[in-house]
DNA sequence: AGGATTTTGTTCGAAATGGTACAAAAAAAG
DNA sequence: CTTTTTTTGTACCATTTCGAACAAAATCCT
Protein backbone atom coordinates (compact mmCIF):
# COMPACT_ATOMS: atom_id res chain seq x y z
CA UNK A 1 0.00 0.00 0.00
CA UNK A 2 2.13 2.59 -1.59
CA UNK A 3 1.42 6.11 -2.38
CA UNK A 4 2.09 6.65 -5.59
CA UNK A 5 3.74 10.50 -6.20
CA UNK A 6 2.28 12.95 -8.77
CA UNK A 7 5.73 14.04 -9.72
CA UNK A 8 8.77 15.15 -8.27
CA UNK A 9 9.20 15.54 -4.34
CA UNK A 10 8.21 18.77 -3.41
CA UNK A 11 11.21 20.68 -2.25
CA UNK A 12 10.63 21.64 0.94
CA UNK A 13 9.14 24.78 1.54
CA UNK A 14 11.09 27.81 3.65
CA UNK A 15 8.00 29.36 4.73
CA UNK A 16 6.42 26.55 6.44
CA UNK A 17 8.46 25.75 9.58
CA UNK A 18 10.18 22.45 9.78
CA UNK A 19 8.60 20.31 11.40
CA UNK A 20 10.04 18.68 14.53
CA UNK A 21 11.63 15.13 13.85
CA UNK A 22 8.38 13.10 14.37
CA UNK A 23 8.64 10.12 16.91
CA UNK A 24 7.57 6.83 15.59
CA UNK A 25 7.30 5.13 12.44
CA UNK A 26 7.53 7.86 9.34
CA UNK A 27 3.83 8.15 7.07
CA UNK A 28 3.84 6.35 4.42
CA UNK A 29 2.03 8.94 2.80
CA UNK A 30 2.06 12.72 2.33
CA UNK A 31 -1.91 14.07 3.63
CA UNK A 32 -1.43 16.62 1.41
CA UNK A 33 -1.69 14.20 -1.67
CA UNK A 34 -3.99 12.00 -0.37
CA UNK A 35 -6.56 14.73 0.62
CA UNK A 36 -6.32 15.53 -2.75
CA UNK A 37 -7.19 11.91 -4.06
CA UNK A 38 -9.89 11.94 -1.75
CA UNK A 39 -11.44 15.40 -3.20
CA UNK A 40 -10.95 13.89 -6.65
CA UNK A 41 -13.10 10.61 -5.62
CA UNK A 42 -15.73 12.60 -4.11
CA UNK A 43 -16.21 15.23 -6.38
CA UNK A 44 -16.32 11.90 -9.23
CA UNK A 45 -18.88 10.14 -7.11
CA UNK A 46 -20.16 11.91 -4.32
CA UNK A 47 -20.09 11.18 -0.86
CA UNK A 48 -22.82 8.28 -0.91
CA UNK A 49 -21.36 6.22 -3.71
CA UNK A 50 -17.89 6.46 -2.07
CA UNK A 51 -16.62 3.80 -0.25
CA UNK A 52 -13.82 3.38 2.21
CA UNK A 53 -12.39 0.78 -0.16
CA UNK A 54 -12.48 3.02 -2.87
CA UNK A 55 -10.84 6.12 -0.73
CA UNK A 56 -7.84 3.31 0.29
CA UNK A 57 -7.11 2.47 -2.75
CA UNK A 58 -7.37 6.16 -4.11
CA UNK A 59 -5.03 7.37 -1.29
CA UNK A 60 -2.70 4.13 -1.11
CA UNK A 61 -3.52 4.43 2.07
CA UNK A 62 -5.19 1.31 4.19
CA UNK A 63 -8.42 1.79 5.88
CA UNK A 64 -7.01 2.26 9.16
CA UNK A 65 -4.36 4.66 8.07
CA UNK A 66 -7.30 6.60 6.52
CA UNK A 67 -9.09 7.05 9.73
CA UNK A 68 -6.37 7.93 11.82
CA UNK A 69 -5.22 10.30 9.77
CA UNK A 70 -8.15 11.93 8.55
CA UNK A 71 -11.55 10.31 10.50
CA UNK A 72 -14.23 8.70 9.54
CA UNK A 73 -15.51 9.42 5.92
CA UNK A 74 -17.67 11.82 7.01
CA UNK A 75 -15.12 14.03 8.33
CA UNK A 76 -12.77 12.84 5.34
CA UNK A 77 -15.74 14.85 3.35
CA UNK A 78 -15.97 17.90 5.19
CA UNK A 79 -11.65 18.41 4.99
CA UNK A 80 -11.93 17.24 1.16
CA UNK A 81 -14.51 20.00 0.54
CA UNK A 82 -12.36 22.22 2.46
CA UNK A 83 -9.27 21.89 0.43
CA UNK A 84 -11.71 22.11 -2.82
CA UNK A 85 -12.68 25.52 -1.42
CA UNK A 86 -9.14 26.79 -0.55
CA UNK A 87 -7.89 25.82 -4.02
CA UNK A 88 -11.17 27.07 -6.12
CA UNK A 89 -10.16 30.88 -3.98
CA UNK A 90 -6.31 30.33 -4.58
CA UNK A 91 -7.79 30.39 -8.28
CA UNK A 92 -9.83 32.81 -8.48
CA UNK A 93 -8.91 35.70 -6.12
CA UNK A 94 -6.81 37.46 -8.04
CA UNK A 95 -8.90 37.52 -11.11
CA UNK A 96 -11.69 38.96 -8.94
CA UNK A 97 -9.46 41.98 -7.66
CA UNK A 98 -7.90 42.44 -11.00
CA UNK A 99 -8.43 45.95 -12.48
CA UNK A 100 -9.65 44.68 -15.77
CA UNK A 101 -12.77 45.72 -17.67
CA UNK A 102 -15.63 44.29 -16.26
CA UNK A 103 -17.06 42.38 -19.12
CA UNK A 104 -13.04 40.82 -19.10
CA UNK A 105 -12.87 40.19 -15.87
CA UNK A 106 -16.55 38.31 -16.25
CA UNK A 107 -14.65 36.36 -19.06
CA UNK A 108 -11.96 35.27 -17.39
CA UNK A 109 -13.71 34.30 -14.37
CA UNK A 110 -15.61 31.89 -15.90
CA UNK A 111 -13.06 30.65 -18.02
CA UNK A 112 -11.78 29.45 -15.04
CA UNK A 113 -14.86 28.37 -13.59
CA UNK A 114 -15.00 26.13 -16.44
CA UNK A 115 -11.62 24.70 -16.31
CA UNK A 116 -12.74 23.78 -12.45
CA UNK A 117 -16.02 22.07 -13.82
CA UNK A 118 -15.12 19.95 -16.35
CA UNK A 119 -11.52 18.53 -15.64
CA UNK A 120 -11.60 15.45 -14.64
CA UNK A 121 -10.57 11.75 -15.80
CA UNK A 122 -13.49 9.78 -16.00
CA UNK A 123 -15.75 12.70 -17.03
CA UNK A 124 -16.58 16.59 -15.67
CA UNK A 125 -16.45 17.15 -11.99
CA UNK A 126 -19.18 20.17 -12.07
CA UNK A 127 -18.83 22.23 -8.99
CA UNK A 128 -18.44 20.28 -5.46
CA UNK A 129 -20.17 23.32 -3.49
CA UNK A 130 -23.32 22.69 -5.96
CA UNK A 131 -23.18 19.12 -5.86
CA UNK A 132 -22.72 18.78 -1.82
CA UNK A 133 -25.92 21.19 -1.98
CA UNK A 134 -27.56 19.05 -4.04
CA UNK A 135 -26.75 16.00 -1.82
CA UNK A 136 -25.09 16.18 2.04
CA UNK A 137 -26.72 19.80 2.40
CA UNK A 138 -29.65 19.24 3.82
CA UNK A 139 -29.77 16.72 6.54
CA UNK A 140 -26.06 17.94 7.75
CA UNK A 141 -26.01 21.77 9.32
CA UNK A 142 -22.37 21.82 9.65
CA UNK A 143 -21.62 21.05 6.17
CA UNK A 144 -24.79 22.87 5.04
CA UNK A 145 -23.20 25.99 6.89
CA UNK A 146 -20.26 25.45 4.77
CA UNK A 147 -21.84 25.42 1.39
CA UNK A 148 -24.18 28.70 2.73
CA UNK A 149 -20.91 30.16 3.44
CA UNK A 150 -19.28 29.03 -0.28
CA UNK A 151 -22.26 30.41 -2.15
CA UNK A 152 -22.67 33.45 0.19
CA UNK A 153 -18.50 34.12 -0.85
CA UNK A 154 -19.46 33.71 -4.54
CA UNK A 155 -22.53 36.32 -4.10
CA UNK A 156 -20.20 38.68 -2.05
CA UNK A 157 -17.14 38.62 -4.55
CA UNK A 158 -19.38 39.62 -7.81
CA UNK A 159 -21.04 42.26 -5.84
CA UNK A 160 -17.68 44.12 -5.32
CA UNK A 161 -17.04 43.04 -8.97
CA UNK A 162 -20.31 45.01 -10.13
CA UNK A 163 -20.38 47.50 -7.68
CA UNK A 164 -16.98 48.75 -8.82
CA UNK A 165 -17.86 48.54 -12.60
CA UNK A 166 -20.24 50.74 -11.44
CA UNK A 167 -18.28 53.17 -9.66
CA UNK A 168 -16.05 53.26 -12.82
CA UNK A 169 -18.77 54.05 -14.84
CA UNK A 170 -19.00 50.94 -16.54
CA UNK A 171 -22.23 50.28 -15.50
CA UNK A 172 -25.46 52.56 -15.52
CA UNK A 173 -25.96 54.42 -11.77
CA UNK A 174 -29.17 51.92 -12.13
CA UNK A 175 -27.66 48.69 -11.83
CA UNK A 176 -27.77 46.84 -8.63
CA UNK A 177 -25.14 45.26 -7.99
CA UNK A 178 -26.10 42.72 -5.41
CA UNK A 179 -28.90 41.44 -8.17
CA UNK A 180 -26.38 41.20 -10.87
CA UNK A 181 -24.24 39.33 -8.47
CA UNK A 182 -27.36 36.83 -7.82
CA UNK A 183 -27.32 36.50 -11.46
CA UNK A 184 -24.08 35.79 -11.94
CA UNK A 185 -23.96 32.95 -9.00
CA UNK A 186 -27.10 31.91 -11.18
CA UNK A 187 -24.81 31.68 -14.27
CA UNK A 188 -22.14 29.90 -12.23
CA UNK A 189 -24.53 27.29 -10.86
CA UNK A 190 -26.10 26.47 -14.38
CA UNK A 191 -23.30 26.11 -15.80
CA UNK A 192 -21.98 23.41 -12.89
CA UNK A 193 -24.56 21.33 -13.40
CA UNK A 194 -24.78 21.48 -16.87
CA UNK A 195 -21.16 20.39 -17.02
CA UNK A 196 -22.35 17.29 -14.90
CA UNK A 197 -24.79 16.33 -17.58
CA UNK A 198 -21.72 16.41 -20.02
CA UNK A 199 -23.18 19.68 -21.92
CA UNK A 200 -20.05 20.76 -23.91
CA UNK A 201 -17.50 23.13 -23.08
CA UNK A 202 -18.83 25.61 -26.20
CA UNK A 203 -22.70 25.77 -25.31
CA UNK A 204 -21.44 26.34 -21.84
CA UNK A 205 -19.31 29.29 -22.91
CA UNK A 206 -21.95 30.42 -25.26
CA UNK A 207 -24.25 30.50 -21.74
CA UNK A 208 -21.64 32.61 -20.37
CA UNK A 209 -21.19 34.62 -23.31
CA UNK A 210 -25.02 35.79 -23.18
CA UNK A 211 -25.08 36.44 -19.65
CA UNK A 212 -22.40 38.39 -19.38
CA UNK A 213 -24.36 40.70 -22.60
CA UNK A 214 -27.10 40.85 -20.53
CA UNK A 215 -25.79 41.78 -16.91
CA UNK A 216 -23.83 44.30 -18.74
CA UNK A 217 -25.89 46.00 -20.44
CA UNK B 1 -47.04 -4.95 4.26
CA UNK B 2 -50.05 -3.20 3.43
CA UNK B 3 -50.08 -0.12 1.33
CA UNK B 4 -51.10 2.82 2.98
CA UNK B 5 -53.50 5.41 0.94
CA UNK B 6 -52.72 8.90 0.78
CA UNK B 7 -56.77 9.78 1.06
CA UNK B 8 -60.00 8.40 -0.22
CA UNK B 9 -60.01 5.87 -2.87
CA UNK B 10 -60.33 7.74 -6.26
CA UNK B 11 -62.81 7.16 -8.50
CA UNK B 12 -62.39 5.04 -11.36
CA UNK B 13 -61.50 7.74 -13.78
CA UNK B 14 -63.80 6.84 -16.86
CA UNK B 15 -61.25 8.55 -20.02
CA UNK B 16 -59.32 5.10 -18.68
CA UNK B 17 -60.39 2.36 -20.42
CA UNK B 18 -61.42 -0.15 -17.27
CA UNK B 19 -58.78 -3.03 -17.43
CA UNK B 20 -59.60 -6.27 -18.31
CA UNK B 21 -60.09 -8.48 -15.12
CA UNK B 22 -56.61 -9.57 -14.01
CA UNK B 23 -55.33 -13.02 -13.89
CA UNK B 24 -54.01 -13.96 -10.52
CA UNK B 25 -53.94 -12.81 -7.13
CA UNK B 26 -54.82 -9.47 -7.01
CA UNK B 27 -52.06 -6.41 -6.38
CA UNK B 28 -51.79 -5.05 -2.76
CA UNK B 29 -50.58 -1.67 -3.86
CA UNK B 30 -51.15 0.52 -6.18
CA UNK B 31 -48.33 1.05 -8.91
CA UNK B 32 -48.94 4.94 -8.82
CA UNK B 33 -49.28 5.47 -5.19
CA UNK B 34 -46.22 2.94 -4.81
CA UNK B 35 -44.24 5.27 -7.65
CA UNK B 36 -45.11 8.68 -5.77
CA UNK B 37 -43.79 7.15 -2.37
CA UNK B 38 -40.35 5.69 -4.41
CA UNK B 39 -40.36 9.22 -6.11
CA UNK B 40 -40.28 10.98 -2.55
CA UNK B 41 -37.59 9.07 -0.98
CA UNK B 42 -35.20 9.32 -3.88
CA UNK B 43 -36.29 13.20 -4.03
CA UNK B 44 -35.13 13.26 -0.59
CA UNK B 45 -32.32 10.89 -0.41
CA UNK B 46 -30.68 10.75 -3.85
CA UNK B 47 -29.79 7.09 -5.31
CA UNK B 48 -27.41 5.83 -3.90
CA UNK B 49 -28.07 6.60 -0.42
CA UNK B 50 -31.86 5.16 -0.59
CA UNK B 51 -31.65 1.20 -0.18
CA UNK B 52 -34.25 -1.14 -1.35
CA UNK B 53 -35.35 -2.01 1.80
CA UNK B 54 -35.80 1.83 2.53
CA UNK B 55 -37.96 1.90 -1.01
CA UNK B 56 -40.14 -1.07 0.53
CA UNK B 57 -41.01 0.81 3.59
CA UNK B 58 -41.99 3.46 1.56
CA UNK B 59 -43.63 2.16 -0.73
CA UNK B 60 -45.67 -0.89 1.25
CA UNK B 61 -44.15 -3.05 -1.35
CA UNK B 62 -41.67 -5.97 0.08
CA UNK B 63 -38.76 -6.32 -2.14
CA UNK B 64 -39.57 -8.70 -4.34
CA UNK B 65 -42.62 -7.03 -5.09
CA UNK B 66 -40.97 -4.01 -6.13
CA UNK B 67 -38.43 -5.88 -8.01
CA UNK B 68 -41.35 -7.34 -10.67
CA UNK B 69 -43.41 -4.02 -10.71
CA UNK B 70 -40.72 -1.70 -12.01
CA UNK B 71 -37.46 -3.96 -12.24
CA UNK B 72 -34.16 -3.13 -10.24
CA UNK B 73 -33.32 0.15 -7.89
CA UNK B 74 -32.30 1.71 -11.23
CA UNK B 75 -35.22 1.05 -13.33
CA UNK B 76 -37.07 2.56 -10.44
CA UNK B 77 -35.06 5.54 -9.93
CA UNK B 78 -36.12 6.14 -13.93
CA UNK B 79 -39.76 5.76 -13.62
CA UNK B 80 -39.65 7.92 -10.91
CA UNK B 81 -37.71 10.54 -12.99
CA UNK B 82 -40.39 10.03 -15.49
CA UNK B 83 -42.56 10.41 -12.99
CA UNK B 84 -41.50 13.43 -11.67
CA UNK B 85 -41.10 15.33 -15.01
CA UNK B 86 -44.53 14.61 -15.51
CA UNK B 87 -45.97 16.15 -12.53
CA UNK B 88 -43.59 18.87 -12.92
CA UNK B 89 -44.69 19.76 -16.38
CA UNK B 90 -48.39 19.44 -15.94
CA UNK B 91 -47.68 21.90 -13.01
CA UNK B 92 -46.52 24.54 -15.46
CA UNK B 93 -47.77 24.05 -18.81
CA UNK B 94 -50.30 26.23 -18.34
CA UNK B 95 -48.57 28.91 -16.80
CA UNK B 96 -46.34 28.98 -19.95
CA UNK B 97 -48.89 28.92 -22.67
CA UNK B 98 -50.89 31.95 -20.42
CA UNK B 99 -51.78 35.03 -22.12
CA UNK B 100 -50.57 37.29 -18.48
CA UNK B 101 -47.77 39.69 -19.41
CA UNK B 102 -44.71 38.59 -19.31
CA UNK B 103 -43.44 39.66 -15.88
CA UNK B 104 -46.47 37.78 -14.37
CA UNK B 105 -46.06 34.76 -16.16
CA UNK B 106 -42.60 34.50 -14.57
CA UNK B 107 -43.66 35.25 -11.28
CA UNK B 108 -46.23 32.37 -11.28
CA UNK B 109 -43.77 30.18 -13.02
CA UNK B 110 -40.80 30.57 -10.28
CA UNK B 111 -43.93 30.91 -7.47
CA UNK B 112 -44.66 26.96 -8.93
CA UNK B 113 -41.27 26.11 -8.90
CA UNK B 114 -40.59 27.39 -5.17
CA UNK B 115 -43.33 25.23 -4.45
CA UNK B 116 -42.16 21.83 -6.12
CA UNK B 117 -38.71 22.70 -4.56
CA UNK B 118 -39.43 23.80 -0.85
CA UNK B 119 -42.12 20.89 -0.61
CA UNK B 120 -41.33 17.63 1.81
CA UNK B 121 -41.28 16.48 5.30
CA UNK B 122 -37.74 16.04 5.86
CA UNK B 123 -36.69 19.33 3.90
CA UNK B 124 -36.72 21.13 1.10
CA UNK B 125 -36.34 18.26 -1.99
CA UNK B 126 -35.41 21.00 -4.99
CA UNK B 127 -35.58 19.71 -8.42
CA UNK B 128 -35.15 16.28 -8.99
CA UNK B 129 -33.63 17.03 -12.45
CA UNK B 130 -30.81 19.03 -10.96
CA UNK B 131 -30.07 16.58 -8.51
CA UNK B 132 -29.58 14.28 -10.74
CA UNK B 133 -27.60 16.03 -13.04
CA UNK B 134 -25.03 16.40 -10.74
CA UNK B 135 -25.09 12.68 -9.61
CA UNK B 136 -26.13 10.43 -11.71
CA UNK B 137 -26.03 11.75 -14.84
CA UNK B 138 -22.63 11.44 -15.32
CA UNK B 139 -21.86 7.63 -15.71
CA UNK B 140 -25.45 6.85 -17.10
CA UNK B 141 -26.07 7.83 -20.48
CA UNK B 142 -29.73 6.64 -20.31
CA UNK B 143 -30.50 8.92 -17.33
CA UNK B 144 -27.94 11.63 -19.01
CA UNK B 145 -30.58 11.48 -21.93
CA UNK B 146 -33.55 12.46 -19.73
CA UNK B 147 -31.52 15.34 -17.69
CA UNK B 148 -30.68 16.48 -21.16
CA UNK B 149 -34.10 16.88 -22.02
CA UNK B 150 -35.27 18.15 -19.11
CA UNK B 151 -33.29 21.14 -19.75
CA UNK B 152 -33.98 21.05 -23.28
CA UNK B 153 -37.55 21.58 -22.21
CA UNK B 154 -37.07 24.06 -20.05
CA UNK B 155 -34.83 26.32 -22.18
CA UNK B 156 -37.65 26.00 -25.06
CA UNK B 157 -40.54 26.82 -22.95
CA UNK B 158 -38.39 29.85 -21.47
CA UNK B 159 -37.42 30.40 -25.28
CA UNK B 160 -41.02 30.83 -26.31
CA UNK B 161 -42.05 32.60 -23.74
CA UNK B 162 -39.90 35.76 -24.25
CA UNK B 163 -40.30 35.59 -28.26
CA UNK B 164 -43.96 35.57 -27.41
CA UNK B 165 -43.07 38.27 -24.97
CA UNK B 166 -41.04 40.39 -27.86
CA UNK B 167 -43.68 40.24 -30.62
CA UNK B 168 -46.49 41.88 -28.06
CA UNK B 169 -43.77 44.72 -27.63
CA UNK B 170 -43.05 43.89 -24.20
CA UNK B 171 -39.71 43.45 -24.86
CA UNK B 172 -37.37 45.78 -27.16
CA UNK B 173 -36.52 44.32 -30.67
CA UNK B 174 -32.87 43.87 -29.40
CA UNK B 175 -33.89 41.46 -26.87
CA UNK B 176 -32.56 37.84 -27.37
CA UNK B 177 -35.18 35.37 -26.26
CA UNK B 178 -32.68 32.37 -26.33
CA UNK B 179 -30.25 33.89 -24.10
CA UNK B 180 -33.04 35.25 -21.81
CA UNK B 181 -34.70 31.80 -22.09
CA UNK B 182 -30.96 30.41 -20.04
CA UNK B 183 -31.10 33.23 -17.83
CA UNK B 184 -34.32 32.19 -16.88
CA UNK B 185 -33.13 28.41 -16.52
CA UNK B 186 -30.04 30.01 -14.48
CA UNK B 187 -32.23 30.99 -11.98
CA UNK B 188 -34.55 28.38 -11.91
CA UNK B 189 -31.25 26.28 -11.15
CA UNK B 190 -30.09 28.10 -8.72
CA UNK B 191 -33.38 28.36 -6.55
CA UNK B 192 -33.03 24.81 -6.89
CA UNK B 193 -29.82 24.50 -5.68
CA UNK B 194 -29.92 27.07 -2.45
CA UNK B 195 -33.06 25.98 -1.43
CA UNK B 196 -31.52 22.57 -0.82
CA UNK B 197 -29.24 24.06 1.37
CA UNK B 198 -32.42 25.62 3.33
CA UNK B 199 -32.32 29.21 1.76
CA UNK B 200 -35.42 30.38 3.61
CA UNK B 201 -38.55 31.40 0.65
CA UNK B 202 -37.87 35.01 1.11
CA UNK B 203 -34.56 34.74 0.02
CA UNK B 204 -35.22 32.60 -3.09
CA UNK B 205 -38.24 35.06 -4.08
CA UNK B 206 -36.21 38.19 -3.56
CA UNK B 207 -33.41 36.72 -6.10
CA UNK B 208 -36.37 35.47 -8.53
CA UNK B 209 -37.59 39.64 -8.30
CA UNK B 210 -34.28 40.55 -9.32
CA UNK B 211 -33.87 38.08 -12.15
CA UNK B 212 -36.84 39.36 -13.53
CA UNK B 213 -36.29 42.74 -13.17
CA UNK B 214 -33.15 42.64 -15.34
CA UNK B 215 -34.74 39.76 -18.08
CA UNK B 216 -37.51 41.89 -18.52
CA UNK B 217 -35.61 45.20 -18.33
C1' DA C 1 -64.07 -28.39 -7.56
C1' DG C 2 -59.68 -28.22 -9.69
C1' DG C 3 -56.14 -26.29 -12.57
C1' DA C 4 -53.91 -22.06 -14.16
C1' DT C 5 -52.00 -17.78 -13.11
C1' DT C 6 -50.19 -14.07 -10.67
C1' DT C 7 -48.69 -11.81 -6.49
C1' DT C 8 -47.21 -12.09 -1.78
C1' DG C 9 -44.16 -12.78 1.99
C1' DT C 10 -40.67 -15.40 4.09
C1' DT C 11 -36.14 -16.92 3.70
C1' DC C 12 -31.59 -17.43 2.12
C1' DG C 13 -27.08 -16.01 0.48
C1' DA C 14 -23.27 -13.63 -1.24
C1' DA C 15 -21.08 -9.41 -1.42
C1' DA C 16 -20.05 -4.86 0.16
C1' DT C 17 -19.67 -1.48 3.76
C1' DG C 18 -17.99 1.21 7.77
C1' DG C 19 -15.38 0.62 11.45
C1' DT C 20 -12.02 -1.60 14.87
C1' DA C 21 -8.45 -4.67 17.25
C1' DC C 22 -3.96 -5.93 17.34
C1' DA C 23 0.52 -7.45 16.25
C1' DA C 24 4.44 -6.17 13.42
C1' DA C 25 7.36 -2.50 11.73
C1' DA C 26 10.00 1.66 11.77
C1' DA C 27 11.80 5.41 13.67
C1' DA C 28 13.48 8.57 17.77
C1' DA C 29 14.94 8.90 22.63
C1' DG C 30 17.37 7.32 26.55
C1' DC D 1 20.70 -1.96 22.96
C1' DT D 2 16.35 -1.10 25.00
C1' DT D 3 12.31 1.53 25.51
C1' DT D 4 8.88 4.54 23.70
C1' DT D 5 6.16 6.25 20.21
C1' DT D 6 3.77 6.23 16.02
C1' DT D 7 2.21 4.13 11.79
C1' DT D 8 1.28 0.16 9.06
C1' DG D 9 -1.14 -3.84 7.44
C1' DT D 10 -3.73 -7.91 8.34
C1' DA D 11 -7.64 -9.77 10.13
C1' DC D 12 -11.94 -9.45 11.94
C1' DC D 13 -16.82 -8.00 13.09
C1' DA D 14 -21.52 -6.40 12.74
C1' DT D 15 -24.53 -4.47 9.64
C1' DT D 16 -26.46 -3.36 5.38
C1' DT D 17 -27.42 -4.19 0.75
C1' DC D 18 -29.08 -6.22 -3.50
C1' DG D 19 -30.84 -9.90 -5.39
C1' DA D 20 -33.13 -14.52 -5.92
C1' DA D 21 -35.61 -18.81 -4.60
C1' DC D 22 -39.76 -20.77 -3.25
C1' DA D 23 -43.86 -22.01 -0.96
C1' DA D 24 -48.27 -20.02 0.28
C1' DA D 25 -52.14 -17.20 -0.96
C1' DA D 26 -55.64 -15.23 -3.81
C1' DT D 27 -57.95 -14.79 -7.80
C1' DC D 28 -59.77 -16.34 -12.60
C1' DC D 29 -61.18 -19.92 -15.87
C1' DT D 30 -63.32 -24.22 -17.15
Amino acid sequence: MVQKKTGAPLPPRLDAPVEPKRRGRPRAYQPDIALGKALDLFRKDGFAATSLDDLSAATGMNRPSLYGAFGDKRELYIKSYQRYRDDARAAMVEIFRNELPIKKRLERIYAVALDIYLSGDGGPRGCFTVMTAASEAVFDSEIRAMVLEGFSELDKAFTACFRRARENGELPESADPAVLAQLASATIHTIAIRARARVPRRELEAIVKGAIDVMCR
